[in-house]
DNA sequence: GCAAGGTC
C-alpha cells in the first residue's frame, strides 16, 4: 500500500480525484477521511498535529521563575490525537509514503513532524512532491518526480517555534506575575502581537501628541455657458503650488481680492490623458483589505471565505501570490461564468476582448494561487446575503484582472482674478475598462467644461473656510494588516487572527481600535526592558537566520543558542525593575476598569468580575465600602470616554459580537429602576393556577426589561423583552395566551409591533436557532435555515440528530457533514 | 494557563 499525506483535508480529497480519476471513495477511521483506491491511501492532516511545549514540570507559573524557561528542555507533543493514530495506524501497512503537504516554509515542517510519526513505526521510504496549486497538471507532474524532504528548511520552521515559544513564554509569565495577573486575564507578549500592537500605541502617541494649526483655503464657483465648476485659490510658495494659507491676514486678503471682482480669465488649459490599469490579482491581504471597504471585519472576511472554499466555490484563501499560475485558462474560467444571470453579460463582455490576458502582481510564490473563484457556481438562493457578497467580489475581482485598463481624460483650468491665482481639476472616464465589472474601486468623475485660454468667465459665491490640520488616523484593521504584512510580521493566515487576540488580551477596543491604557503600559515596559519584543526587527533577524539555515549556512542550535543568550540578558535587565513594572501595569489595569467615585466613601468605582465569573460595578475601598452597582448579564463591559454629568460616571458598553449595546452610566440605569413600578399584564402561564401568580413587566437595576412573574422567586417564568425604546400595552389580546400586544417606541417614525411576549419569545428562539447554528464552523446562512425549516432547530437538536434522516432530508448536506458538526458538538 | 503557526 502506498500512503499519500497531505496538510489538510480538502487536499487529500481533490488530490486522490485526480490520481484516480475519480474512481477513489472515502472511509473514516477515528474520525478522519482516509480515500482510497487501489493500493492508495490518501489521509489530510489538520496544519500542525503536534505542537511545543515545555515538559509539565513547568506548569505551574508560580512554582517557576520565568527565567528557567529560557533553558528549559522544549518538547514536541500531539495535539491531534485521532490524526496522529490515524496516520501511524496507515503507516504501519504501507510499503512507502509521500509527504504532499503545501509548498511552504511551514508545509515543509509540517511535512517533516509526519515524517517523524511515520518513523516511530516504520521504516519504510518517504518522499516529498511539490506542487503550487492542486491542478490536474501540477500534480501529475509533481507525483511523476517526486522529491525528497528539505529537512534544512524544516529546522528553519522549527527554530522559529521554539524562539517564540521561550520568549513569548517566559516574558508573558514575567509580566502577568508581576502585575499579579494570572487567571484569564494575564499579560502576553510575543514576536508578533507586541510590534503589532505598538504600531498602534505609536500612532495613538502620534495622534495624543498633535498639536493643530489653522489655516484657510478659497473657493469661487465659476461659469461657462450654463455649466459651473468649483475652482481653488492657490499661490506659488518658492517654486512649488500651494492651496493651504497658513496666515489669517493674508487668507483675508486674497478673499478680499477676489470677492472684489466677478470675473475670471482663463490663462492656462491642459488636456492629458491617463491610463488606470486593472487590479492585481488578490492575496490574502489584498482581499481583506477590498472586503473591508464593503464592510466586512477581517475576521469576518476570512471566514466567509473559509466557508466559499470549502463549499468549492473559491480557491484556498490564504495565500501570497498575486500572480495566476500557467495553467489557469483565463477564457475557460470566464466562459463558465456566461449562463449564470448575475455574471453572464460581464463576462460575455470580457471574452470578447481580441487578447485575455491578466495582470500580475509582484509576488510570485508557491504556496497557493492567487485568489479566484473556481468554475462552480453557487445558486444563489444557497448563500446568505454576505456570502453572495464576498462571492461577488472575487469574481468581479477575477473579471477585472483580466479586464482592460480604463482611460480617463483629466483637463486642468488655471485662471486669473485680480491677479489672484484659481485652479479647477476636471476628470472624465472616456473607457471605462475594467471599471465597468469591477464597481468596487472609486470611478468618479470631476466635470469641468471645456474652456479655451483667453476666455472671460463669470466667477460668483467666493468663500473662505477656516480649517485645521488634523491629526494622523488610527489604523483601520485592513490598514493594519497591509502594514504587518509589509513589516514581515505574521503570515497570510495568522494576522487577522493576530489582531483579534490583541481584542481578547484587553489591548485594544472598538473599530479602528484603539489601545487601552493597559496596552500603553506593556508596550512601555517592553520597550524599555525587552526592546526586541515590540520591534519588528526581531522579525526581520529570525527571517534571515530562518533562511541561513534553510540554506545549510547555519544550524537550528547555532540560532536558538544566540536567541536564548539575548532572552537571559534581557532578563537579566528585567530582575531589578520587576516590582516598578508590575506597579506601573497595575494601574494601567486599574485605570481602563475605572467607571468614577463612589457616592458613599469617595473611593473609585471599579468594573469587577464576582466569582462565578459576571461582572458588577464595585468600591475599591471593599471591604470597608460594600457599595456596589449591577451590569447587564450579556457580554464583556469596556469603559467608555463618555461620563454622566449626574454621577461623574464613565458610560459603559457591553461587547458581545452581534448583540453589542452601550448600557450606559450604571447608577442612572440603577435608579431607573428603582423609580418605575412593576406594570400587571396578565396571568402568569407557570403558576396562575393555582397559585394566582402574574405576568408584569419589570426593570431591572442591570438596565434590562422583562415580563416576569409578580411570585419571583418562588416562580421564575420570564420572557424578555428590548432593552431600548417607551413600551406601550395596547387594547389588543392575544387569544392564545391571554396577554396584551405590545409596541415598541409608539411615537416614533417607525414603531416596533412586538405583539404577545409570549408568541414574540417563540418567534425569536427560532430566529435564534438559525443564528446558534450558524456560529457552528462551517455552518452558512443558508444551510442554517434549511437545517431549521427541516427541524433541526437548535444545537440540541443537532447533537441528536440522526445524521443519515437529516442528509437526507436537507439538500446539499452530508451525512458525514452532520457527524463532523456532531463531533465538533462534542468537543 | 504562556507564542505563532498550521487547520475547521
Amino acid at each position: 500500500m502506498e500512503l499519500i499525506i497531505t496538510e489538510k483535508d480538502n487536499a487529500a480529497r481533490r488530490i486522490a480525484e485526480i490520481l484516480s480519476e475519480g474512481s477513489a471513495s472515502a472511509e473514516r477511521a477515528n474520525g478522519v477521511n482516509v480515500y482510497r483506491w487501489g493500493t492508495k491511501r490518501v489521509v489530510g492532516l489538520s496544519g500542525h498535529v503536534v505542537g511545543v511545549d515545555f515538559p509539565p514540570e513547568y506548569n505551574d507559573w508560580r512554582d517557576v521563575e520565568p527565567v528557567e524557561l529560557i533553558d528549559a528542555e522544549v518538547t514536541k507533543e500531539a495535539t491531534q490525537e485521532n490524526i496522529v493514530t490515524t496516520l501511524q495506524q496507515l503507516a504501519r501497512k504501507a510499503e512507502s509514503a509521500i509527504i504532499a503537504t503545501d509548498y511552504d516554509r511551514e508545509g515543509e515542517l509540517i511535512g517533516k513532524e509526519a515524517y517523524e510519526l511515520i518513523r516511530e513505526v516504520t521504516d519504510v521510504p518517504v518522499s516529498r512532491v511539490r506542487f503550487s496549486s492542486i491542478t490536474e497538471r501540477e500534480v501529475r507532474e509533481a507525483f511523476a518526480d517526486p522529491d525528497e524532504i528539505d529537512f534544512d528548511l524544516a529546522a528553519a520552521g522549527e527554530a522559529r517555534q521554539i524562539i517564540d515559544l521561550v520568549w513569548g513564554a517566559a516574558l508573558t509569565r514575567f509580566l502577568s506575575l508581576s502585575a499579579r495577573q494570572l487567571g484569564d486575564d494575564f499579560i502576553s507578549v510575543g514576536r508578533v502581537q507586541s510590534p503589532t500592537l505598538k504600531l498602534i500605541v505609536d500612532r495613538e502617541r502620534e495622534i495624543q501628541a498633535f498639536d493643530p494649526e489653522d489655516y484657510w483655503e478659497i473657493f469661487a464657483d465659476i461659469t461657462k455657458d450654463d455649466s459651473a465648476f468649483e475652482a481653488q485659490y492657490f499661490y506659488d510658495d518658492d517654486g512649488s503650488e500651494a492651496e493651504r494659507v497658513w496666515d489669517e491676514d493674508a487668507a483675508d486678503a486674497a478673499y478680499a481680492d477676489l470677492r472684489s471682482v466677478d470675473a475670471a480669465t482663463v490663462t492656462g488649459v491642459r488636456r492629458r490623458t491617463r491610463t488606470d490599469s486593472p487590479p492585481t490579482p488578490f492575496n490574502t491581504t489584498a482581499f481583506i483589505s477590498a472586503a473591508s471597504s464593503l464592510g466586512y471585519s477581517a475576521q469576518r472576511a476570512m471566514s466567509i471565505a473559509e466557508e466559499l472554499y470549502t463549499a468549492g466555490y473559491m480557491t484556498y484563501p490564504r495565500t501570497d501570490n498575486t500572480v495566476y499560475p500557467e495553467d489557469l485558462e483565463e477564457d475557460e474560467l470566464l466562459d463558465a461564468f456566461v449562463s449564470s444571470p448575475d455574471f453572464g453579460e460581464d463576462a460575455e463582455s470580457l471574452l470578447e476582448q481580441d487578447d485575455i490576458v491578466a495582470t500580475e502582481g509582484d509576488e510570485e510564490t508557491t504556496d497557493h494561487p492567487p485568489i479566484h473563484p473556481t468554475g462552480e457556481l453557487p445558486p444563489k438562493s444557497e448563500l446568505s446575503e454576505d456570502e453572495w457578497e464576498v462571492y461577488e467580489l472575487v469574481v468581479r475581482r477575477f473579471f477585472a484582472t483580466v479586464a482592460e485598463a480604463a482611460t480617463w481624460e483629466r483637463l486642468r483650468v488655471v485662471c486669473e482674478a485680480a491677479g489672484r491665482s484659481l485652479k479647477a481639476n476636471g476628470k472624465r472616464l472616456v473607457e471605462p475598462g475594467y471599471h465597468a465589472v469591477y464597481p468596487y474601486s472609486s470611478a468618479s468623475e470631476n466635470h469641468v467644461p471645456d474652456v479655451e485660454e483667453g476666455e472671460e468667465l463669470a466667477m460668483s459665491d467666493v468663500r473662505l473656510e477656516d480649517k485645521q490640520t488634523q491629526p494622523p488616523r488610527r489604523y483601520g484593521q485592513s490598514r493594519l494588516i497591509e502594514t504587518m504584512e509589509s513589516k514581515g510580521l505574521g503570515t497570510k493566515s495568522t494576522r487577522h487572527n493576530s489582531i483579534e487576540k490583541l481584542y481578547e488580551r484587553g489591548y485594544i477596543e472598538s473599530d479602528p481600535p484603539r489601545p487601552t491604557t493597559l496596552a500603553m503600559a506593556v508596550v512601555e515596559a517592553a520597550e524599555e526592558f525587552a526592546d526586541r519584543v515590540v520591534s519588528d526587527d526581531m522579525t526581520a533577524q529570525l527571517e534571515q537566520d530562518m533562511t541561513r539555515i534553510a540554506n545549510g549556512e547555519a544550524t537550528l542550535d547555532d540560532v536558538t543558542d544566540e536567541s536564548r543568550e539575548m532572552l537571559q540578558k534581557v532578563f537579566d535587565e528585567l530582575a531589578d525593575s520587576r516590582e516598578d513594572i508590575g506597579e506601573h501595569l497595575q494601574e494601567s489595569l486599574k485605570a481602563d476598569k475605572t467607571l468614577g467615585p463612589c457616592p458613599v466613601c469617595g473611593e473609585v468605582m471599579l468594573v469587577r468580575r464576582s466569582r462565578q465569573g459576571s461582572y458588577f460595578v464595585g468600591c475599591d475601598g471593599f471591604p470597608d465600602c460594600r457599595n456596589t452597582l449591577p451590569l447587564p448579564s450579556t457580554g464583556e463591559p469596556l469603559v467608555l470616554d463618555d461620563e454622566c454629568e449626574d454621577h461623574e460616571m464613565h458610560h459603559v458598553k457591553m461587547l458581545a459580537g452581534r448583540d453589542t449595546f452601550v448600557h450606559g452610566c450604571p447608577r442612572c440605569e440603577a435608579e431607573k429602576a428603582d423609580e418605575s413600578d412593576d406594570e400587571v399584564i396578565g396571568p402568569c402561564p407557570d403558576c396562575h393556577e393555582p397559585d394566582g401568580g402574574e405576568l408584569a413587566i419589570k426593570h431591572l437595576r442591570s438596565g434590562s426589561r422583562l415580563v416576569g412573574c409578580t411570585r419571583y422567586p418562588d416562580c421564575e417564568y420570564s420572557l424578555p423583552l428590548p432593552r431600548n425604546g417607551d413600551i406601550e400595552v395596547t387594547d389588543e389580546f392575544c387569544e392564545d395566551h391571554d396577554l396584551p400586544e405590545l409596541v415598541i417606541d409608539p411615537d416614533s417614525d417607525d414603531p416596533w409591533e412586538l405583539g404577545c411576549p409570549i408568541c414574540n419569545f417563540e418567534e425569536y428562539r427560532e430566529r435564534n436557532a438559525v443564528e446558534e447554528l450558524e456560529d457552528l464552523n462551517g455552518i452558512g446562512g443558508a444551510t442554517a435555515e434549511k437545517l431549521e425549516a427541516a427541524g433541526v432547530d437548535s444545537l440540541d437538536a443537532l447533537r441528536e440528530a440522526d445524521a443519515d434522516v437529516v442528509a437526507a432530508e436537507v439538500q446539499g448536506v452530508s451525512a458525514s457533514q452532520v457527524r463532523d458538526w456532531q463531533t465538533e458538538l462534542e468537543a
